[in-house]
DNA sequence: CTGACTCCTGCGTTTATCGCAGAGTTGATC
DNA sequence: GATCAACTCTGCGATAAACGCAGGAGTCAG
């Protein structure tokens, strides 16, 4: 496949910078493979890279416990039981920061960015019906000061969903 | 946590329908576990849930196969060299279904999803950098036949991203 | 009742994971 | 330039998990 870079990528380097989690090629190589397949084996991916099992699953393990990825699986919310998805784009006064955040506090809220353009924030919604999405809408998200407009995006098909981007 | 509620789900209840994959009750507990720690152990899987190694292994393996659920790791782009991304609100004449998949099939759009209101399409970007953004508008996105509007929403800052909603 | 089907269990074999001690590098300090 | 601390890698034995398969039990159609 692809060649393998340095084996050694400088050790001992970014000492001094606590828990800096460099992202060096060999990391890249690691997320790239569970990017594909969350479950592959630290020894298939050790031999993939060319690093020994117990490098990379430390590696990987550092990845995960400083929070640079995750490995979850992922579906459709459709197929789940939850009918009724929705973006809502928001305009608002006041600390953006602290207004996505108390979004992010929202257990049906799964997707918050502070964004540029003809909105200040985009929020993704996953609820079981309407009525719940009407609850959200009315309940928690309208309600937060500062937020001066909202137009709901009902999602009607989810026509393509990836978290492979590679890496660069 | 919460109860176990049968054990056994009317074995052979979905014989005719050949590649149906019902999503039992045991289904969504084992998509549960799965979407806070997609590496968790078959064996573990199986004590939580009540049911043997092997089932669990076989429906972990049947969800996957049936492209019901995917296990992979999940990363802020941000994090990963990509530096620039952005929502694309697209507004089209047309089929919608036919101008989504042609949306999805560029590599770079992770997202696309139809949908009712101020926009037909979402669509995700995840760029390099503004050159390759504006590359994707220019020559991807916008030559589009069918593509009457396009509003782009660039990404400040990601605040939330979660995939564990959980089941109903 | 019979047969086909599906799903589960149990278990032995193979494979992977875990934990740890030791070697090699690097950068800072003396 | 020698020493030391910090970091990452390797190798390996003990433990644990995954795999594959044969067998049992339930369900439904004829």
């Amino acid at each position: 496949m692809s060649d393998v870079i340095a084996l050694h990528p400088h050790p001992g380097k970014n000492r001094g910078v606590t828990a800096d989690l460099a992202l060096d090629q060999i990391n890249k190589q690691i997320i790239e493979h569970l990017q594909r397949d969350g479950r592959m084996s630290y020894a298939t991916l050790a031999k993939e890279i060319g690093l020994s099992e117990a490098a990379v699953r430390q590696r990987v393990q550092r990845l995960l416990d400083g929070g640079l990825m995750q490995i979850v699986a992922v579906t459709d919310p459709l197929t789940l039981g939850f009918a009724r998805q929705a973006m809502v784009g928001l305009k608002v006064n006041g600390d953006l920061r602290q207004i996505a955040d108390e979004l992010a506090a929202v257990p049906e809220v799964d997707y918050v960015v502070i964004c540029a353009g003809g909105f200040d924030l985009l929020v993704e919604l996953v609820c079981t019906d309407d009525e719940h999405l009407l609850d959200l809408l009315n309940e928690k998200v309208r309600p937060i000061k500062g937020v001066t407009s909202c137009e709901t995006f009902m999602y009607l098909k989810l026509a393509k969903q990836t978290y492979a981007w590679g890496t660069r």
